[in-house]
DNA sequence: CTCCTTAGTGTAAGCGGTTACACGAATTTG
DNA sequence: CAAATTCGTGTAACCGCTTACACTAAGGAG
């Protein structure tokens, strides 16, 4: 079933028929339905392969999404609810100029750089959510063909950066701790080093801990963004003297904040009375938890389609100039930083530059 | 940079540098040598629409996920975490041959038939995750592709299917109320009928009702999956005079579990021990709310990993029969069913046919 | 030393569309 | 009414890769 067989049958040319298609070109009304109804009648769809070879545009955008096996963080505690969110909203763009979205789950290893060819190969352009390849590999990568780093780091050459403000989101949060219910011992769960989110968010914490005299930085932890990481942060916690302990547990995501938050709790430590725990991300899970959790919420879905909105403009125009866009984050005040059962309102802070 | 640069760079036939490529026909070593080091410098990547296009084969399936945006069910309630879990089951085995994944998110609206096609066109298989298009579109489809049904109805011809095994599932649930719990009344919190799933698990509970002389359906209620659906359903039975009140509330799924159990406890009824509250999917917020949700767990991903395999089974060979294959699905007894707050080992129940 | 294999490589015909260009017919213009 | 447009359509090259087939050179068998 191709576009020769619909020719034939209409007794019209290729030509014709791809005009009828496309609406493109004049083309009489009685040859157009003719063309149209044995179209119909055939059931024939053209070939996307063809049609890109063709066109010389794939129309096909391709999502990297990072698959963490890593030993501490499995996969329901890591990317979970963050990667539909922001597909969802990828596909937004996409799908509204009838393009498609190509889908691959790479683990960081020595086979990913290679995968990614493959995978470049096939697209017009590439959704690369964290730094899986070396920077290097990208900077040929992005050499050959656009690319846009959703959540990355920003010091890449020649590719685009689309990410929630990390900083602000973070320094918001502690700011709300210290000044509010006057921290002044904070601990930090930090997530894996390498993730570039990750690292934001700790700077933030240094940053905005910096700025607060008297405040200090009690602990820090590595727990990989898993909630068994909150959890061992949190047994680290109750084996120091009480004396010693924080005033607050900061940790860069929901999971870890969730996982902390049920350790203190099932070891007689009152959350927040006695120690308040925050997180990051606002999972759908966060709400849930008793004390309710105190968290900053990314627009995971405006990320999604910001990126993917650049990369589009981006295949349209390769001559457009780089740029980092920082999405607004959202500090979301509950109880688990101390604050009372408020109404669901959302509160909006602001943290000062 | 085409296949031809390379040819052209290394002195060799376009033949050649395909069989370099490939592996496939005997290369004299050195030439082969100096072909990947042409192909290296070049940084070469054929082009992906070209190859699909020669080899007949886009080695490409589409995955088809539906976005319910409808009233009352908006996107973090409903289908927010199946689908990542089973994105993930597909595409191990697709990654796993080199294949690749197009996603594409669909409403079940007059458009989904017309970009369905447009996505046939690019794709050598489907997976549908649920009846977005009636059944005789389905029909002429699947007369074009293979095409198999994640959690689907399983009455279509010339489909496969792969489902979990929601009635067993529902009726282990429903026997551990009757039997363990002595429940008497229980009232259902239905999905919408036009989900294939919700149908299944809606007769699997009155089917097993109907075991259990005594016991009866005090109640039903269209929840339509999502968490707002849930606390409807329990203002409904907050009307009633409280002895006309069930004694489990059986939810479609955990969503809708979670919002009639936090209404029935902010208006004072005690869960389980006035009314039990159950659910469905196993999501990771039901370990976590209080009391702990007893629910069915899916294998999601699992779900996602046999229905592709089916699918390139069927790709590799269509002449196979179609196939409608149930995965089985495993309770999860916690507390909010009125079992004691046991330890995080998970019972087995098993339900009789 | 001829004939037959086999290794190694090239030629060129597709794959199924798109589209620049060409061309006759119909229509408009002066 | 001839010339200039405009309309409607066909021809065929091209997109980049794969692969059947053909061919040459070298090695082995008789």
């Amino acid at each position: 079933m191709t576009l020769y067989d619909v020719a034939r049958e209409a007794d019209v040319s290729t030509a014709t028929v791809s005009r009828v298609l496309h609406g493109h070109d004049r083309v009489k009304a009685s040859t157009r339905q003719r063309v149209l109804d044995i179209i119909e009648a055939l059931g024939y769809v053209p070939d996307g392969a063809a049609q890109s070879l063709s066109r010389k545009r794939k129309q096909i955008v391709g999502l990297i999404a990072v698959e963490s096996r890593g030993p501490g963080s499995d996969i329901e505690q890591t990317s979970l609810l963050f990667l539909e969110e922001v597909l969802r909203g990828v596909e937004s763009p996409v799908g509204d100029i009838g393009w498609s979205l190509l889908i691959s789950f790479m683990v960081r290893d020595d086979t990913a750089y290679a995968r990614l060819q493959s995978m470049s190969g096939k697209v017009d352009g590439l959704l690369i959510s964290e730094g899986i390849v070396s920077s290097p590999e990208l900077a040929t990568l992005a050499r050959r063909l656009p690319i846009v780093l959703v959540a990355g780091s920003p010091d890449e050459p020649n590719v685009d950066v689309v990410d929630a403000d990390n900083r602000t989101g973070t320094r918001a949060l502690v700011c709300h701790l210290v000044e509010v219910h006057n921290a002044t011992r904070l601990y930090y769960v930090a997530g894996p080093d390498e993730a570039p989110d990750a690292r934001a968010r700790r700077n933030a914490f240094d940053e905005e801990l910096a700025r607060h005299p008297g405040v200090t930085a009690c602990g820090y932890f590595e727990g990989r963004f898993a909630s068994s990481g909150g959890k061992l942060a949190a047994q680290e916690i109750l084996a120091t003297p009480r004396r010693d302990r924080p005033d607050a547990v900061v940790c860069a995501n929901d999971q870890m904040a969730i996982g902390a938050m049920r350790e203190l709790q099932a070891n007689g430590v009152a959350v927040p009375t006695d120690i308040a725990v925050v997180g990051f991300d606002d999972i759908y899970s966060g709400a849930l938890v008793t004390p309710s959790l105190t968290t900053v919420s990314q627009p995971m879905r405006l990320l999604g389609e910001r990126a993917c909105s650049r990369l589009l403009e981006r295949i349209a125009d390769p001559a457009l100039p780089h740029q980092v866009e920082l999405l607004p984050t959202r500090l979301v005040i509950r109880e688990s930083c101390g604050c009372a059962a408020a109404p669901a309102a959302l509160v909006q802070d602001r943290v000062q530059r």
